[in-house]
DNA sequence: AATTTTATTTAGATTTATCTAACTTTATTA
DNA sequence: TAATAAAGTTAGATAAATCTAAATAAAATT
């Protein structure tokens, strides 16, 4: 059994190098948990130890196939817990992060299997994002980037890659919400921001915020 | 906030203190919570300079206002939990304690609120026992123990005082569950267990079984 | 009351997860 | 490529919760 500190460990592991693809770096570790890279650097030496990753001095980690299995499980988990929330509680999108953040490390496999059939075994969370299913699949449709939608280019809103509060507020308060269409108009050159029609209103948004909104094209 | 650990010593103190209606004492807490005497001592002095216990060397401890607060917050979280898992994901009776273990220490009065809304304010658990309200009341009504019940007395189950898997099994295989109405025949005097008619069957069950399960009469 | 038993506490050690400060390795750049 | 900056590691310390073994206090018994 790993302890909470190291399924926190594991998961955030997970999600870095599902963005690079490659290896995690110490720092940017530490930078996502909010601790010492000296502590990061403690803790892979246990998850090493513990054949949970792959741990190259000075060269950064990869989740070995036991530690990715244990990192998907805390993700199933935590995004159950998300529509759980939303679904059953009526919490509203942008309340459910942290509350996630402790369900996800009770550790009853029955509980979650039942609280997946309760829900009706679905495939994605309140965000979005896909709910690994028991063994650990899940399928990752096709996305791109708001940012990337080419010119009279349209798109379903289905994910985001950021999961704060006060970005999940500012979309629900420009209608950018989960199944929302959404047409390019033009990315202004100048700052990178977007111009877009949003339910038959025209409005400009950030760089910044347009590449964390993820689309499905149509 | 106060830790994981020092719920369950708060939590333990209460549920013991409970039955004595007194003190608590350093061994009772160590068997209870499965540790050393030695390490309920070091708790003890912790808790007591966090003012939740009142503590004097040797002589055991009880529970300050705030203490009992935090430890009936936790009673209130663990039994509407345990409630959830009956009602909404089907679990048996005698399969809810463990995980209410963990779950009553995740730390959100919102999800608490919202969960209490949920399943309609109710007032009992599915063993029966009361759950505090938020602000931490609750009524517990005048129950008499099985056992205690005089010939031809008639009661329902409302409670049980262990909550065992294997004790709450063999109550479900003898159809002695909540809400079931029972008519004491007689007490044996040799070993004190008691003769009843349960849905119209003649039982005998022993003095220790009887002593566990709570009765309104009727 | 003296002795024995039981209950509790103290002292000092251990484990887990963290930290700071100093040091080493790798990457960048002038 | 030598110097500087950035990233990562080591060593030693700390806090929380636990332990064992020894000491002390309270209760029970002769």
């Amino acid at each position: 059994m790993e302890s909470y500190t190291e399924e926190n460990y594991l998961k955030v592991i997970y999600h870095l190098s599902n963005l690079t693809t490659g290896t995690v770096q110490t720092n940017a570790i530490a930078d996502k948990i909010q601790t010492r890279p000296a502590s990061v650097t403690d803790m892979m030496k246990k998850l090493a130890e513990k054949q949970l990753i792959n741990y190259i001095k000075y060269q950064g980690v990869t989740l070995t196939e036991k530690g990715k299995a244990t990192a998907v499980n805390i993700v199933r988990k935590h995004r159950l817990w998300e529509l759980f929330l939303v679904k059953t509680l009526h919490f509203k999108w942008d309340e459910v992060h942290e509350i996630a953040e402790e369900l996800e490390h009770v550790n009853s496999p029955l509980l979650i299997e039942r609280l997946d059939e309760y829900l009706g075994y679905p495939k994605s969370d309140p965000h979005g994002d896909p709910i690994p299913d028991k063994n650990g699949n899940f399928d990752s449709p096709a996305l791109i980037k708001l940012s990337k939608l080419k010119p009279a280019e349209k798109g379903i809103v289905v994910g985001v890659s950021e999961h704060s509060s006060s970005f999940l507020k500012y979309l629900d308060k420009i209608k950018l919400t989960l199944g929302t269409t959404v047409e390019m108009i033009e990315v202004i050159e100048f700052d990178g921001s977007v111009d877009l029609l949003i339910e038959d209103i025209r409005k400009n948004i950030s760089r910044e915020v347009a590449s964390h909104i993820l689309m499905r094209t149509t």
